[in-house]
Formats: C-alpha cells, sequence, structure tokens
DNA sequence: CATAAGGCAACTATTTTACTAGGGTATGGT
DNA sequence: ACCATACCCTAGTAAAATAGTTGCCTTATG
C-alpha cells in the first residue's frame, strides 16, 4: 500500500511550484536542490507531470517549469494519479477498470470499495493550494524546517 | 499503492475462514481450492497469520486451519498488517515508524496524514465479520458467484 | 503404518522501483 | 556568433520486492 518515491517527490515538486505560482518558470536544478534528488530523475517526473497538462515549460535560459493553472484548481488526486499511473488500492475498483468493474463478487470487494471511495474522498477534494498554503505557514511558524523526508 | 495479492489471498481465505466459524479447522486443500491459489503459496500466508495470532491451526488428517476469535472481533487492520507488514501508506506516518514521526516537516505531509487517517478509520472499523455476511448474503442472491479475481 | 494434514526453508523467476548516463534541442545574454 | 543555461528524450542498470515453486520434515487419525 506504499505510495512510491515518484509520487513523493514529484508531489513536493508540484507544491514547489504552488508556493512560487506567478512568479515566473523555477529551474529543474532549484527544484531538485531543494528536495536533495537528482535532476535526471526528477525530470522524468516532471515530464510525466507535463504530458498530463498540470506543468508547462519554458525552454532555454531562464527557463523552467510552471504550473499551467491555479493550485487552487489543481487536484492532489490529478497529480498523482500521473505519477502513480493510478490510484487503485487494487485493479478491479480502478475507474479505468473495465474487464472486472462489474464482473468480479469475490468476498473482499465491498471492502475495497469503501477504501478506496475514502481514499478517493481525500485526494480529490485536497488541493495543491491547501498544502501549500499550510507549507508556507509551516515555514514562518516553524524553526528552519527541512523539505526533505525519506 | 496497490495492495499486494498477498493481502488479497490472504484477506479472503480469512473470509472464509470466518464463514464457516465455529465448524471445526479448514483444510489447506479447501482453502487453496476456493481461491485457484496453489496450496504452497496459501501456506506462507496463513503461515504469517498463525504468528500473528489471527488463526489456530490443528495438525494431522482431519486438521486444518480455523480463527482464534469470533470474527466479529477481528478487524481488517489486523490481518492485512499481518500479511502487508504495514498498512501505512508512507514510512513516516505508519504506527511503528519512531525516526520521522515527529522530525519530518515536508510539505506533503498533512496530506499524508489525512489519508493515512481515513484508511485506518476503515480498516479499523470493518470486522471480517461484516465482510463474511455481505459474502453469505452475495452467495444467497447471486446466480453462483465466484471468489476468484485477478 | 499408511495417509492426510500442517511446518519450514530455500531457491527462482519476474516485475517494479529507483535511479544513472549521455546525447539532443532551444533560448538568452554578451 | 557563441556559449552557458535549461528542457527533451532514450536507454540501460542495479537492487529490491513480489509471487511464486520445490522438497523434505513432523504430527495425528483410522
Amino acid at each position: 500500500m506504499k505510495l512510491s518515491t515518484r509520487s513523493r517527490y514529484g508531489l513536493k515538486a508540484v507544491i514547489d511550484l504552488a508556493v512560487r505560482y506567478g512568479s515566473g518558470p523555477v529551474s529543474l536544478p532549484t527544484l531538485a536542490g531543494e528536495q536533495g534528488v537528482s535532476e535526471g530523475y526528477l525530470e522524468q517526473l516532471l515530464r510525466e507531470l507535463k504530458k498530463g497538462g498540470v506543468v508547462d515549460t519554458v525552454r532555454g535560459a531562464q527557463g523552467g517549469y510552471e504550473l499551467t493553472c491555479p493550485p487552487v484548481e489543481l487536484s492532489v488526486q490529478r497529480v498523482l494519479t500521473l505519477l502513480e499511473g493510478s490510484t487503485a488500492v487494487v485493479d478491479c475498483v480502478s475507474a479505468e477498470d473495465h474487464a472486472c468493474n462489474s464482473a468480479c463478487t469475490c468476498s473482499a470487494r465491498p471492502l475495497f470499495l469503501k477504501l478506496q471511495n475514502r481514499i478517493n474522498d481525500v485526494l480529490e477534494q485536497t488541493t495543491i493550494q491547501e498544502l501549500a498554503d499550510d507549507y508556507v505557514e509551516q515555514l514562518k511558524n516553524g524553526k528552519g524546517a527541512r523539505n526533505v523526508c525519506r
């Protein structure tokens, strides 16, 4: 049930972009440096987010990445779905699945459906804006909080 | 964020045991046959569940596995924690973690905490009894529902 | 004492994860 | 023009996790 490091790094990069939303593109070295992750790795994740229309890029010197929409309009669900492939705990309850979705009647299915609903609630209702706001607040109060986590 | 097949098979085996609770031990071949999984594989899972005190065994002919407590007293959380190792979506919000738990202040942490709380709510509040009851009900109404899922 | 059943360890194949390497392309400043 | 900065893209790879299989041992029942 673990979230991949892809998702953790990618999500945090998006929050970083949200904090800086409106002040021009942010470069990969900047984003990578903030989290202590290699540029090459983070770039892959950002490319997925670009393919999914969540971030946009500006090439050349002074270029970088920026969000395509105001962070308040961006759900965590959308970001994680791009990074993780799907946020489903089992394939047969994912929105994309069409094979098992109606056919499967296994004994654990009621649990899986309930669990997935609760998860989707959180992921859909939480916006990147909220996380960015919380983080800015934390930085203001905190004694030099670091954005590095295992 | 996927649940392992370990968890899916193991959980379904426990539900099977719940359906038959009180009528003596159920043999491995019976349990394995029901789900179309190999005996060798399912045995590993049941051994974990035994180590965790969820099932008990009777050796020798006419032996098998049975739940150690009434299914109404058994939460899904307990079963999945044994099978999955932990039900935490990220290490730093797991109950077992002591290193990052207070130190970590990363920007995504508020989300992870909220998500984990919702997940724990479902897993702790759902009993194996409920799932067993649902399944029995489904079998009564359904047109030969199969308990096999990918 | 044969047969049915659980106990256990070790091995293996596959897939996923988490990266790294290296070359290509576009842009801005001097 | 040219060079530094920065995104674009593909491929490769090492390690870990996952999903099993095999084989042998021990324990009880009839």
